[in-house]
DNA sequence: TCGATTTTGATAATCGTTTTCAATATTGAA
DNA sequence: TTCAATATTGAAAACGATTATCAAAATCGA
């Protein structure tokens, strides 16, 4: 992530927070912080875990409370990619979808317009109102297939 | 469903019960049958008060159990729509994607082998092995757009 | 600095689902 | 049919992710 666009997601939470008049404090910087420097789908857990060895005193329940904020300022998704536990992406200004790997949990996203307009058309079709869709392909990554074509 | 269709689906609950050295119940009988007659994408709260109508003292875990046995069997499969409850839908003999209205609730499936072509090209491009997808369009049904036009 | 207000961490509560367990039902063999 | 071994049941407890509660601590404008 560009020093910029860092720049500017901070703009955009601080922005949130005091719309909502909130305060600012050291644990929610720390939190926001580690997220923004972290490019991968992370869950609750691995946040926090991050975030304790920056101040081991952080409570499980900020982290949650701090990614809520996150996402109502519309820089986190909550995703649930058939895990029990929910993973938090960064938001980006296009849509795309997901390729995740059944072994070493990393997720691939991508954008494919052809795909969304056939969507477009299957809901025409049905006289559907499109509001928002999920797709994900689920399977193994470039590494992990190589892994277990090797028989590990 | 057919009769042919409904007795086929018995033999195949009752193989995988006897193969795995079950013993066959009347709790169970009441279940799978209600299951298998009802089309919709129930949850088990739902299917638990259908066949409470039948034998009042069915217990909420037996329900449980009981869809594990067919989705084991292969003959239903869990579905997780956005809701907190797990909705399961009758095993079908060819894959399908789902639109699901978010006002009623109704699901409705499609097939596109178009999409799913486009699918694995993507998944090509990224030297992505597939093993399986998952494709949901969130709207409104036809009905439910029409009574929110109507500002119902 | 003060005081009103928000935030925190620990813990309890929640909700769907699974497990436990003692009582009951099923089944094959005698 | 009776018996004994084994599976099943319903009720309730346990579970795991998430959310709410609450008293103590932190923030911040005046």
């Amino acid at each position: 992530m560009t020093q910029d666009l860092f720049k500017e997601k901070w703009a955009i939470y601080e922005q949130h927070i005091s719309q909502k008049g909130l305060k600012s404090t050291r644990q929610r910087d720390v939190i926001v912080e580690e997220f923004f420097g972290e490019h991968e789908h992370l869950t609750v857990e691995e946040l926090w875990q991050r975030v304790r060895k920056i101040d081991s005193k952080i409570g499980y329940a900020t982290v949650y409370r701090t990614l809520k904020l996150l996402s109502e300022s519309g820089l986190a998704h909550k995703r649930q990619f058939g895990e029990a536990q929910a993973r938090f992406e960064h938001a980006t200004d296009h849509h795309h979808d997901h390729l995740i790997c059944m072994s070493c949990h990393q997720i691939i996203e991508f954008e494919n317009d052809e795909i969304e307009t056939l969507q477009e058309r299957v809901c025409k079709k049905h006289k559907f109102q499109l509001v928002h869709h999920k797709m994900e392909l689920y399977g193994y990554c470039e590494k992990c297939s190589a892994k277990k074509g090797r028989g590990i």
